[in-house]
DNA sequence: ACCTGAACACCGTTCAAGT
DNA sequence: ACCTGAACACCGTTCAAGT
């Protein structure tokens, strides 16, 4: 007679539902505890009723990274015609960025194919409206996109994270290295004289800035010769 | 009395025979196929037996990377003074892109936290020698190196994959996201104006060029700026 | 020292079945 | 229309055992 306490407590599943609960595992538990199964004990529900919703884990992944494209989406500025294009440019890449500071699991999922949904759509429609306005042709716009590659969405794709094997370089290995690797020793011992034994001085965020600085720097003064 | 038929017709396991393996079967079924039975297989072995000579699968995906950029290593030309640093370093990278445009599976894996192994530290020893006898300090290669990220080393990570949902935008879908997505129905319509219903103009190389080039020239400003 | 076989805990996913 | 339960094929990995 009366509907079940499960029934009653849990609001009826949906793909929104499901998607946010899945990046809310992902914050917490890192993307590889995200199952099929513990997502759906999660939403209190058995794992086979997600099917319903999503058709498999590779749309329910990209999904998730259509979903914080979007979070990224409501962080942004509107590309508004103040700014000059290098700088609202610099904003909006910055903005994106804080938001996937707190979705550190997310960037390899962006990067796989499918993910480019709806929400990366309109967010690169922002992205180029700045460069158009800017003096861009849709030539050389379409150029600096693929040019910014993952920075222009807030992240880079970095061939070693902070720390990586750092922690075990010690001055003997340092010492050891000196005649087969003059100038990563060289840079080692200068940058990092007052802790030398750890690789773990690079700033993330300064190292991230000047690369979208040098980049835009790049793609100013291609803006430039295209112009003439 | 005789020894076993596969005793004698393999040769003994060895982390290079695994790792070589590895990349074999990687190139011919993609990386997903890379499974420690499937690789146990492919050398009548056992799967089990590859876990005397790695230590687990991380270890050997790990493995995998390095063995790749050992190949890169291996095809990249000295870091020589003759060039000026630009040139230099971009025969350096592009001569990277080739190998790795033999194993377009590896990218992924070299972004792995722990792919950074000893060819890696040697290839950026190469990277940091044309930088740093090119004029650059120490602190600003640094620098330098991490705004190159992925491009270093010959790919770069993008956030679309060429005609990835592309296959089905037609022209009454462009019309439809024309009062949505002025900016991108603009530069569509007028870039692939001889083929409107596809995305897969990207020229990849020409695209990779350019924004290695665009980087480079950001990073020549700043050494200028550096020199005053 | 090097390799094996059976077993375990865990995946994504199918299918027919429930309500 | 929406959710479930049992089952299947597949993982990486353990452990004790072989040679």
């Amino acid at each position: 007679m009366t509907t079940t306490p499960t029934a009653r407590e849990r609001a009826a599943l949906s793909r929104e539902r499901i998607l946010a609960a899945a990046v809310e595992l992902a914050d917490t538990d890192g993307v590889a505890a995200l199952t099929m199964r513990a997502l759906a004990e999660r939403l209190g529900v058995e794992a086979m009723s997600l099917y319903y919703h999503v058709a498999n884990k590779a749309a329910l992944l990209d999904g998730v990274a259509d979903a914080v494209v979007g979070e990224i989406l409501g962080a942004v500025p509107d590309p508004g015609d103040g700014d000059d294009w290098r700088t609202a440019l610099r904003t909006r890449i910055l903005a994106a960025r804080s938001v996937l500071l707190r979705h550190p699991w997310a960037p390899p999922l962006l990067t796989r194919p499918g993910a480019f949904g709806p929400a990366a759509v309109r967010y690169f429609e922002g992205v180029l409206a700045i460069l158009v306005r800017g003096g861009f042709s849709n030539d050389l716009a379409h150029h600096a996109i693929h040019a910014l590659g993952s920075r222009a969405i807030g992240f880079a794709q970095e061939l070693f994270t902070p720390g990586d094997a750092a922690e075990d370089v010690s001055e003997e290995v340092l010492a050891a290295m000196e005649t087969e690797l003059p100038y990563l020793t060289g840079m080692l011992t200068e940058i990092s004289h007052d802790a030398a034994s750890t690789l773990g001085w690079c700033d993330d965020q300064a190292e991230f800035e000047f690369g979208v600085d040098a980049l835009l720097e790049g793609l100013e003064a291609a803006r430039l010769r295209s112009a003439w």
